[in-house]
DNA sequence: GTTAAACGTGGAATCGATTCCACAACATAG
DNA sequence: CTATGTTGTGGAATCGATTCCACGTTTAAC
C-alpha cells in the first residue's frame, strides 16, 4: 500500500504539498500540482481512510442496524438508504440483529467504536435499555419504523393504515371481521395497527369477537397457523367474512390456509394486509394491501441523517409517511 | 470520545498497560488489571477502531459488492455472509452497484482505500476491466455466482440445474418446450443455463424452435413480456406444452401471462424456473423450481474469505453448489 | 549469595494522513 | 527603498492506538 510519503518523494515535494493538492486547500504552484497529480494517477494511490479518519474525525460511514436481513422489505429500506448516501460519498456499515434484542445495543456500541458519522436503526421492539443507549450515543441518529421519544424518526401512520384497510372491507359489506396481529412489544405493528382496526370496528358499530383476534409472528407459515387457529374457533353457522392481517406475509399465509380449507376468496371471505412486496401481487387472488414504500422510508431517513451530520446539531424531527392503498382482488 | 490516554490517567497506569490489559498480552499485575477494567467498565470506553486499524493494518471489516439490493435473493446472500462474519467479529461494508457495471470497479477501489480485510463480490457481468482490477487488488477475495479465472468463487452448477429442470419436464411427457433466458453477458445465468437447456433437448432428440427462445431481464414484468412474445409467435395448432425460465421471477411473470391468456397450468402447459424465494411457493399453481440456497452460498463465501485472511495466503479455491430440486404443481 | 530467569511497568517510536506555523521569495504600494 | 502582502513550501505536531525496548523488582536455582 502506497503512502503519502512515497507519493511526496516521487513527486519531489513534501507530504504537506501532496495533501494540499489532494484536498485543494492552501497554495500550490501549478508545477507542483501537476507533478503530484501525475504520480497519483500513475500509481493509483488512494489515501488511507483510517489515517484520514483518525485525523479529521470524519469517516463517511453510516451504521445501519436492521432487525433482519433477507426479506424484500429490509432490502428495499437499505436500497433507499444506499441511494442517498452513495450519492454523497457515504458508505454503509451493515449489521443485523436477527431479531435478538440484546444485539441491538451491542451493535450500537460497535458502530460507535468504528466512529461512524451517524446511525440508522430499524427497530422492532423498543425497550428501556435500548432507549437509554440511544440517548447517550451523542451521534446523529434516525429510527425507521418505530417512533422513539426525542429522537428523529421516519415512521408510517400505522393507525390510519389499519383503520383504512378495515373500513375498506366494511364498506364492501363485510362485518364479521377477524384480526391477525403480532406481539405488542412491537409498538408500530403490534399496537398501532391493532388500535386502528379496533377503532374502525367500533366507529361502525361492529362487534369484535375475542376468539377472532389472534397473534402471529412475522412470517408466512405463522400466518397460516394463526388463520387455522381462528377457523378452529368457528362454528359452521358463524364464519368470518373478512380478515385483516397486520402484515402482508401474514396475509399470504392466512390466504393459503383459507384456500386449502375451501374458502372462496373474495366471494366468501375478504382478506387484506399491510406492506407491498412482490409476493402480494402474484398470489391468487392478488392481495389488497397498503404499500409502505420502504425505499422512500430509507431515503428519507438517509436525508434526515445527512442533514443532522452537516448541521452538526442533534435536533430531532419526525416524518410520518402515508401508505398507498393498493386494491386488488382479495376483497 | 474517551481515549486510551485518559483511561490510563484515571487508572493511574501508562497507556501501554491499558493496552496490555485490553489485548491480554504481556505481563500485567492483578492490581493494575483490576483498576483498568474497572475504569473501562465505568466509563464505557471503547478503543478507536481507526487508530487500531492504522497501527495493526487489520480492520475486521469485509467489503461486499452486490449488483442490486432489495431482492430477497440479495438479502439472503448478505444474511449468510453476515451470519458467519459477525460470529468472528467482522462487519460488513455494503455497496450496491444497482446494475451499473462501471461502479463495480469504483467500489472495489473504494473498499480498498477503506482497507477492508477482504472483499466478496456478487457479480453479474464480468468484463476485462473488472478482471484486471480484481487481479491487482492483492486482497483476500471471493466471487459469488460467477466463475472468475484464478480467483476463489462460490458458484452453482447452472448447467446441470437447467438440464435437470428441462429433463424433468421431458419426463412428464412434454416436448414442445419454450425457453426464456437472459443476456449472455451474464455467463452463469445467460450462458450456462441456456446450454443446460439445449443439451437436455438435444440428448432427448427434441427440436428447439428459434422463435421460442427469447430473452428477458431479471424482473417479473419482463418475464410476462417475454412470454407474450413467445405466444405471439405461436399458431393455434402448435402451442408450446412447457416453458423453462432461467429465473424464478421470470417464471412468475410468464405464468401470469399464461393465466391471463387462458392457459391451464399444468394441464396444458408446464412451467419451471430456477431460484426459490417465497414467491414461487405462493403463486398459483406453486412453481417447480431449483432452490439455490443463497444463504449457504453467502456462508460458504464468508468462510472461504476468512480462511484466506487467516492463512494470509492468496490461494484460490472453487466451490460449486448443487441446487435442491423443488417439485410443485406447475408441471 | 551470586546469577539468571520471570514479572511489571513506562517511554518512545510508529502507523498515514492533516494542518498550523515559520520562513523564503517575490511583487506591489507608499 | 523600506514596508506589506501574496504565494509557495516544508517542518513538526497531532489524531489514538500498539508494541518494542530498557529498566527495575522479585523469585528461583545452584
Amino acid at each position: 500500500m502506497l503512502t503519502i510519503k512515497e507519493i511526496a518523494e516521487m513527486a519531489r515535494v513534501s507530504r504537506s504539498t501532496v495533501s494540499r493538492v489532494l484536498n485543494e486547500s492552501g497554495y500550490v504552484s501549478e508545477e507542483a500540482r501537476k507533478r503530484v497529480l501525475e504520480v497519483v494517477e500513475r500509481t493509483g494511490y488512494v489515501p488511507s481512510q483510517h489515517a484520514q479518519s483518525l485525523r479529521t474525525k470524519k469517516t463517511r460511514v453510516i451504521g445501519v442496524v436492521l432487525p433482519k436481513l433477507g426479506t424484500e422489505t429490509a432490502g428495499r429500506v437499505v436500497n433507499g438508504i444506499n441511494e442517498i448516501l452513495s450519492e454523497q460519498g457515504y458508505q454503509i456499515l451493515l449489521t443485523s440483529t436477527n431479531l435478538q434484542a440484546e444485539k441491538e445495543i451491542e451493535y450500537l456500541r460497535l458502530l460507535k467504536s468504528r466512529q461512524v458519522d451517524g446511525i440508522i436503526l430499524s427497530a422492532t421492539n423498543i425497550n428501556d435499555n435500548l432507549l437509554a443507549e440511544i440517548k447517550q450515543l451523542k451521534l446523529p441518529f434516525v429510527a425507521i419504523g418505530q417512533d422513539i421519544p426525542s429522537v428523529s424518526s421516519v415512521t408510517y401512520d400505522d393507525f390510519h393504515a389499519a383503520k383504512a384497510m378495515t373500513e375498506l372491507m366494511i364498506k364492501k359489506g363485510r362485518s364479521k371481521i377477524a384480526f391477525i396481529g403480532v406481539d405488542e412489544a412491537d409498538q408500530a405493528v403490534g399496537v398501532m395497527r391493532k388500535q386502528g382496526f379496533l377503532q374502525a370496528m367500533k366507529q361502525n358499530g361492529l362487534q369484535v369477537r375475542k376468539e377472532w383476534m389472534v397473534t402471529a409472528d412475522f412470517d408466512i407459515p405463522s400466518g397460516s397457523r394463526a388463520m387455522a387457529q381462528i377457523l378452529a374457533e368457528t362454528t359452521e353457522g358463524n364464519k368470518p367474512d373478512a380478515i385483516f392481517c397486520v402484515t402482508e406475509r401474514i396475509a399470504v399465509g392466512a390466504m393459503q390456509t383459507l384456500k386449502e380449507t375451501g374458502f372462496k376468496i373474495p366471494a366468501q371471505i375478504s382478506i387484506t394486509g399491510i406492506g407491498a412486496s412482490d409476493i402480494s401481487k402474484y398470489v391468487d387472488p392478488a392481495l389488497t394491501t397498503m404499500d409502505y414504500e420502504n425505499e422512500t422510508a430509507g431515503k428519507e431517513a438517509a436525508k434526515m441523517l445527512l442533514a443532522q451530520i452537516e448541521k452538526n446539531i442533534l435536533t430531532h424531527k419526525k416524518i410520518v409517511l402515508n401508505g398507498r392503498l393498493i386494491i386488488r382482488n382479495s376483497i
